[in-house]
DNA sequence: TATTTCGCATACGTATTGTATGTCAACTCA
DNA sequence: TGAGTTGACATACAATACGTATGCGAAATA
């Protein structure tokens, strides 16, 4: 008790968090009700307006929070690989797999870039694509991979792994599917590396 | 003058569509009102309901339209190329372009999988990716390529033009985008390719 | 302790949606 | 051909959810 006052702001702002994110989570974003949202939080759309300044605003938080955990669960996962390459498929890997969680796809997938747009004009911008971008060009000073402009192929490989997700959530067997996926996606990597055939 | 009933219910089903694609595409499906959006076809929500039944139908509609329009836009560029690569890569090519429009890019890449979910569920399933699909299937035949999950692939290689042409469009200069993402798309489907160094 | 700040609740007006009902033209069939 | 039926579409209504304007009370400040 006896908290100071930012403390409580602190909190209510975090129940409104976890209470949007539980709600956008199950419901999608379009059909969350923000009385029935603040309701959860033990609150009312006045604190919403006052701390978020709307529905979207809430959004933008609640994003703004997964991919932080997003992103501390990529760099923990990556700074394991022995290789650059190894840390890179990976974190893919790990990548492919967070984001066929529900929470994730919904939110992040789905509502998301229909409410805010283009997920690269993101406020804290997309952390994920960003962390590709490096990879690649650290592979490229390293000089195991073919020269690209590593923001358009952090793009195309960021989207691929998304497309994926999508499928892998919605179909009959994940399992099946992610490995699927997953054994695609290294063919697709393997463009990347130097001795490769050239065609016009 | 004179029609017969089919026609003008064919008619009036037209104009609902015709509208609801430019109000779509200009101000995005929630904020789409359908008072506005069947006024501006000369007709009122009762037509609406009567014929899609609500708005998310309407937007299946405007969907359908839109895709079929893509596939017939695809195959024409398929059957030009003199190899089955070919097509296939000019196929995706153009599909990159077709993507970034901004018609395309609101409707079908965000306001369709938010509301409508992924759009590999969709009811007249998302043309492109099959026709990606066939194009590998068809390589692999020919012994072009490597043998891979042709759905996985094309979720993957489908997900990677998504993603890029979503970049592409939001970004300054949308030309120079376009060329970096191609030279990095082609560099990834080199991967595809048989003779290639293979990596644990 | 008087005053101000501001975190949050309450109250209100409005916009948009879905449904229930009504109407009139076009088709059917004797 | 004309009475009956269907159904395409409009109108009317009710419910929901949103944004804003306002109010209150506790903490911060002096």
């Amino acid at each position: 008790m006896a908290q100071k006052r930012e403390d409580m702001i602190a909190e209510t702002q975090a129940k409104l968090i976890k209470s949007a994110r539980e709600s956008f989570a199950q419901h999608g974003f379009a059909e969350s009700c923000m009385d029935d949202l603040t309701a959860e939080a033990g609150l009312t759309r006045g604190a919403l307006y006052h701390h978020f300044g709307g529905k979207k605003g809430l959004l933008k938080a609640v994003i703004q929070q997964i991919e932080e955990e997003m992103t501390t669960r990529l760099s923990a996962i990556k700074s394991k690989g022995p290789t650059t390459w190894d840390a890179f498929i990976n974190g893919s890997i790990a990548y492919l797999n967070m984001a066929s969680e529900p929470e994730i796809q919904r939110i992040i997938l789905l509502d998301g870039p229909a409410v805010l747009g283009d997920p690269s004009q993101w406020p804290r911008k997309n952390c994920c694509i960003s962390s590709t971008q490096l990879s690649i060009e650290k592979l490229m000073e390293e000089g195991a991979i073919q020269r690209v402009d590593s923001l358009a192929m952090a793009r195309l490989i960021n989207g691929a792994l998304l497309g994926a997700s999508l499928w892998i959530a919605n179909t009959d067997d994940p399992q099946a599917a992610s490995r699927k996926a997953v054994d695609s996606f290294l063919v697709l990597m393997s463009g990347l590396l130097k001795s490769n055939t050239t065609f016009s």
